[in-house]
DNA sequence: ACAAAAGTGTTGGAGGTACACCCATGT
DNA sequence: ACATGGGTGTACCTCCAACACTTTTGT
């Protein structure tokens, strides 16, 4: 019996609720057109090619299945367990990605994928409904404590909706005053001096994302790390993105 | 050109410094015999066999190799990159494990075994440096928001011994007064009405980890969960061990 | 008695929540 | 002018570091 080494994705993406007025997390899923779990819902994922590293094979496949391109990608876990898929040993490498809305908006939706509401998914094939639930915990745990939530948004933007962005993830209202203060007291984001026109009322100024200051979570994992290292693995955050603005002034 | 699947650990065991007074993080490293970095250190490790699971695979080979027993076993990361191993493609799930200082002293050591400080290695095979440096960094954080630090304590112990533990792993000395009401705020521990004797001086209370509050790191892949859920991961921390005592009355 | 660790009390600063309030702009 | 989100001020609370102080034992 062998054992064959897979590469799958979470991708999550904040899209309008159904039933909140807050945005709320969606994932993208396909349809199984293979023998197990034919027809059920699944991860995207496919095998590792022998030429490609981890996280370039999980942004491949994520391209290929989804015709994502995500802004965020990081390892989330790899999953081993004898049982996991009927007939065949399947070793799991999971990663997760995080996608802007406007990218997300343009992705192929059709018979074989569809978006589905994060925390109320159908049982899916294989064991993917512990995977999603494990890499839902660590995106909110992470937007607690690391600066994740830029993955979310434009290269500029309000913090009303950077706000909007950890509110969705996190499922509740947060203070705009003490949501601003948080921020700016972190350093993570730098004040332009534009600001976003074309609204009712005051308009709001925009912020941009402070490259100078690095989040540091991942350790000697990070991208500020690797630069300055010898051989170094994968894991990166993949090329960034033909940028659209939402500004004028 | 095939890839191949293995399995590694980073194991931890606190020992007497040989320049400070505290106590500090050391690991156990097995020499290479076999062609790519022959005789130089690196991680236990070998092929993960078709029929066990991953935190099986890493048990069993840490076991083998250097004779331990783990207290504590997680998965850290999977690597993958293209060039870790030359000639071959490798990708490795890498662990990581607790082990106390008494397990830790009847350790096989040897011509192809041996412990070194962890903060100060040699040059070591493949990537294990990045690899351990990783794993140091988990290690410590984990240690901050997490109760792992018994691990490495025996059954019962006084908070000074615990104490002892987060020193040596952070590499700082902590005030004893605050860390006392960190722990007994944290309900991680519970006293019992035993103290240590056979001390100099006024002889400290004996504590018990508390199993009835859960640690909830780890999210859904958490022991907790995984018990009243569905299929189900590996990784779990392994059998507990054969305890010796070290109190009275 | 006394030395030293065990254990308690107290203070001050940092950070986070709640909430009152002012500011600026499109309508 | 006014409604409303943008943005500021402030009071309070909790958590944590520092450190003075009391307690308890073996010698």
């Amino acid at each position: 019996m062998t054992t064959s080494l897979a590469v799958s994705t979470v991708i999550f993406a904040l899209r309008p609720s159904e039933t909140s007025d807050l945005k709320t997390v969606w994932i993208p899923l396909v349809r199984r057109i293979r023998d197990p779990y034919v027809g059920k819902w699944a991860l995207p994922g496919g095998p590792l090619l022998s030429e490609e590293d981890l996280a370039s094979a999980a942004a491949r496949n994520l391209g290929e299945t989804t015709g994502l391109d995500p802004q965020y990608l990081e390892q989330l876990y790899a999953f081993g367990g004898l049982n996991r898929s009927p007939g065949e040993r399947v070793v799991s490498i999971v990663y997760w990605a995080l996608v802007r809305s406007e990218e997300a908006a343009r992705a192929s939706e059709g018979e074989n994928v569809r978006w589905f509401a994060a925390d109320s998914l159908p049982p899916l094939a294989f064991d993917h409904n512990l995977i999603v639930e494990y890499a839902l915990w660590r995106l909110r745990n992470k937007m607690e404590y690391s600066r994740i939530a830029h993955a979310f948004v434009g290269e500029t933007f309000t913090l009303a909706q950077l706000r909007e962005v950890h509110e969705a993830v996190l499922g509740r209202a947060l203070d705009p005053a003490n949501f601003r203060r948080t921020i700016e007291a972190s350093q993570s984001v730098v004040a332009t001096e534009q600001r976003l026109s074309g609204t009712k009322y005051r308009p709001p100024r925009l912020y941009r994302y402070n490259d100078a200051i690095d989040l540091a979570d991942q350790g000697p994992l990070g991208p500020a790390y690797r630069s300055s290292r010898a051989p170094s693995p994968q894991q990166i955050t993949p090329n960034p993105h033909p940028q659209e603005r939402s500004t004028r002034q």
